[in-house]
DNA sequence: AATGCGGGGGC
DNA sequence: GCCCCAGCATT
């Protein structure tokens, strides 16, 4: 037992040294050298970019988070923010149900913390949006405690430095064991970005560089099999197609007709232009119902967008429509969007894609999604 | 323990 | 195409 703490000890040295000379410049981040001169960062920082970066690239995010920081400079100004706002500034990262966490954990913070963010796991997990990895992740970075931080990229260090052969998610328990293990005292926030670089730069998914890892030395996997092949995981399930309609209704103005949708759920919060039900049945035809004016609708192609757990296609549809039209149904919540700031709304990504293949020029700036040119939905 | 929940980049 | 990404909430 003692050897293997050593061991560990002596692992976390290496890891710590390589992270002082190759440690990633992120915007959110205070590297070794400026901690070194009395410099902490700011918990606030620590934890968006990390609820942000949570199944989120680095790259996806460096922007994101910018916009952010600008718009709302501490948690106090996120707390006073309006919702509608923050899932604007959002719109595009994914995973909505992060911003309405993020808003209602600030809300939190400002309420019950008097605006600062507990320190440790247990008071940080209790938040809305934090769980397991961001609450450790927050207590080590931000508040120099010795946590235990277990995310995708750890995992995979993890499993080939010990060749472990049980499929995740079940070998987690066993995982996070073998990192508090291995975290130090001393520096253990840097150690966990340190592990985290270490994956994403090093110990990759597929070829990882092992003839430059500081662990190679230590590593079970490299010895013995073949390092790509861990982490071992489950067989995923295959993805179901899901088919519907969508309704670009334009103005004389050029404004679009946009809604609401409901506040949980599948891009819940968010905006969208108006359509059928998603479903996977590709005989039936429900968009007659589905119309939200009664105009002169012309098919204008179909777009396809993949999500986690289903692959939709829409074909999409597109009318000029009077602003005094009458609308087909009851209970619409809806309102016309100019045209100048049709960008600026809270469009998830397939949303935008329906509006660019009905309005080609909808989106400046390189906010338009690629023009999709298939013809039809099936 | 399993499922729902986005979007983009790498290969 | 497939895989993965600084996961969380809910059942």
């Amino acid at each position: 037992m003692m050897t293997t703490i050593s061991k560990a000890a002596g692992a976390a040295a290496l890891l710590l040294s390589w992270y002082d000379r190759h440690h990633r410049d992120l915007p959110w981040r205070i590297s070794p050298v400026m901690a070194a001169r009395g410099m902490h960062p700011d918990p606030y920082h620590i934890w968006l970019s990390e609820v942000m970066l949570q199944q989120t690239t680095v790259q996806a995010v460096k922007a994101y988070f910018e916009k952010f920081r600008r718009l709302w400079p501490t948690v106090a100004d996120l707390a006073v923010a309006d919702t509608e706002e923050v899932m604007k500034a959002w719109a595009g990262l994914g995973y909505y149900a992060r911003a309405r966490n993020l808003k209602k954990c600030a809300e939190a913070v400002a309420r019950d913390h008097g605006g600062r963010f507990p320190e440790t796991e247990e008071g940080l997990k209790a938040l809305p949006g934090i769980g397991d990895y961001t609450a450790a992740a927050v207590a080590a970075i931000a508040f120099n405690r010795q946590s235990a931080v277990l995310d995708g990229n750890v995992e995979r260090v993890i499993s080939r430095l010990h060749a472990i052969e049980t499929p995740l998610p079940a070998a987690k328990p066993q995982m996070r064991m073998l990192v508090a293990e291995m975290t130090p005292q001393d520096r253990p926030g840097d150690f966990a970005q340190g592990m985290m670089d270490l994956g994403a730069t090093i110990c990759t998914p597929k070829r990882p560089a092992c003839a430059l890892c500081p662990l190679n030395d230590h590593c079970l996997a490299l010895k013995t099999a073949d390092p790509e092949t861990f982490p071992r995981k489950a067989a995923k399930k295959d993805k179901p197609l899901r088919v519907g309609a969508a309704f670009v209704a334009v103005d004389q103005s050029g404004a679009v007709y946009l809604r609401k949708r409901a506040e949980t759920g599948l891009l819940g919060g968010m905006t969208e232009v108006p359509g059928t039900a998603w479903t996977s049945r590709v005989d039936g035809d429900n968009s007659i119902e589905a119309k939200p004016f009664p105009a002169q609708w012309h098919a204008c192609g179909a777009i396809s967008h993949v999500f986690t757990h289903f692959e939709l296609r829409l074909s999409v549809h597109s009318a000029t429509v009077a602003r005094s039209a009458q609308m087909i149904g009851s209970g619409e919540n809806g309102w016309w969007e100019p045209a100048e700031t049709l960008g600026a709304q809270a469009l998830p990504t397939v949303m935008k894609k329906a509006i660019a293949q009905a309005i080609p020029h909808a989106f400046k700036d390189g906010a338009e999604p690629k023009r999709q040119v298939r013809k039809t939905a099936t």
